[in-house]
DNA sequence: GCGTCCAGGTCTACC
DNA sequence: GGTAGACCTGGACGC
């Protein structure tokens, strides 16, 4: 409930059952994606494929990637201990909150927040699915679909992305995105292991055309960097609602009010302004 | 039915 | 370094 990254094609979510259904890459050409279904009991995370015969090779793939994306090698204590002297933040380390869900890989990650810039939320789905169910690799068993390779979407000419994925002027940043990272020229998912600062990183981040100072701080929390606070109008809005009585707050009183939590701000507010999402499901 | 506003902003030109 | 105006889309809203 981290999010709305669940909501997002290739990522299915199921509230009443609570599973995730995710269609996952796996390497080589001749290896088709394939459908996992990922539940918890208890303390045991359950992934379970579709396909009947798995190479350790392909089970180990999706190991890694489940354990990406819900950052199960992400040590929380050092938030917890953070948040921990705050009563009105000690519900996160009970609901055992802040592991934000992510994609396998960061070009997924950055395509998705392009996506989310100056739009609806509806519109980033449409784009989103757009996206994944013409350019995906179809899965065998089910017909879903991945998330396209940089090579895929580097293969559309920009009018595939303004007319089919309805993308309107992202379409150009998408196709030059694609185009850079499919021939080498840019590596983004070396962003995950840069030893550069959060600032030196976040320039990086905004050469990117469509990467502007939230889609960069979004990108840089979903990296596991959470000293920057990535405020959005839903962010600014829920902001007012709980802390401001309801009137717009100062950017200025919004990271105030976070400061005292460090380099930790970024998640503490997401999951302050978040908590009824995660209150209302438990 | 039509016009306007704005949503999980960013880019460019200009000062 | 700061700011005005342009930019696609599509749903909500007022008239």
């Amino acid at each position: 409930m981290s999010h709305g990254w669940r909501a997002l094609l290739p990522f299915e979510f199921d509230e009443a059952g609570w599973t995730i259904t995710r269609v996952l890459t796996l390497e080589g050409d001749r290896s088709p994606p394939v459908t996992v279904h990922i539940n918890f009991h208890g303390d045991t995370l359950d992934v379970n494929t579709e396909r009947r015969k798995l190479s350790k090779r392909d089970a180990a793939r999706i190991t890694r990637d489940v354990r990406h994306m819900f950052r199960l090698d992400e040590e929380m204590s050092l938030f917890y201990a953070a948040v921990a002297p705050d009563p009105d933040f000690d519900w996160i380390i009970k609901e055992g909150a802040g592991r934000l869900l992510r994609s396998p890989t960061v070009y997924e990650d950055l395509v998705k927040t392009i996506c989310t810039t100056n739009c609806s939320w509806v519109l980033t789905t449409k784009m989103v699915e757009g996206l994944v169910k013409h350019l995906g690799r179809p899965v065998a068993e089910d017909g879903r679909h991945a998330f396209p390779t940089p090579e895929a979407m580097a293969a559309e000419p920009e009018s595939f992305y303004r007319d089919t994925v309805r993308a309107g002027y992202r379409a150009g940043y998408f196709k030059e995105l694609a185009g850079r990272v499919a021939s080498g020229e840019l590596d983004v998912e070396s962003w995950l292991t840069s030893e550069l600062s959060t600032a030196e990183l976040k320039r990086e981040m905004k050469r990117v055309k469509g990467v502007g100072e939230y889609a960069a701080d979004n990108l840089l929390k979903l990296l596991g960097r959470y000293d920057c606070l990535a405020l959005d109008s839903w962010v600014r809005a829920t902001f007012a609602r709980l802390h401001n009585k309801g009137r717009t707050a100062d950017d200025r009183k919004i990271a105030r009010h976070y400061a005292r939590f460090k380099e930790w701000r970024g998640l503490a507010l997401w999951c302050d302004i978040t908590r009824d999402w995660i209150e209302d499901e438990v």
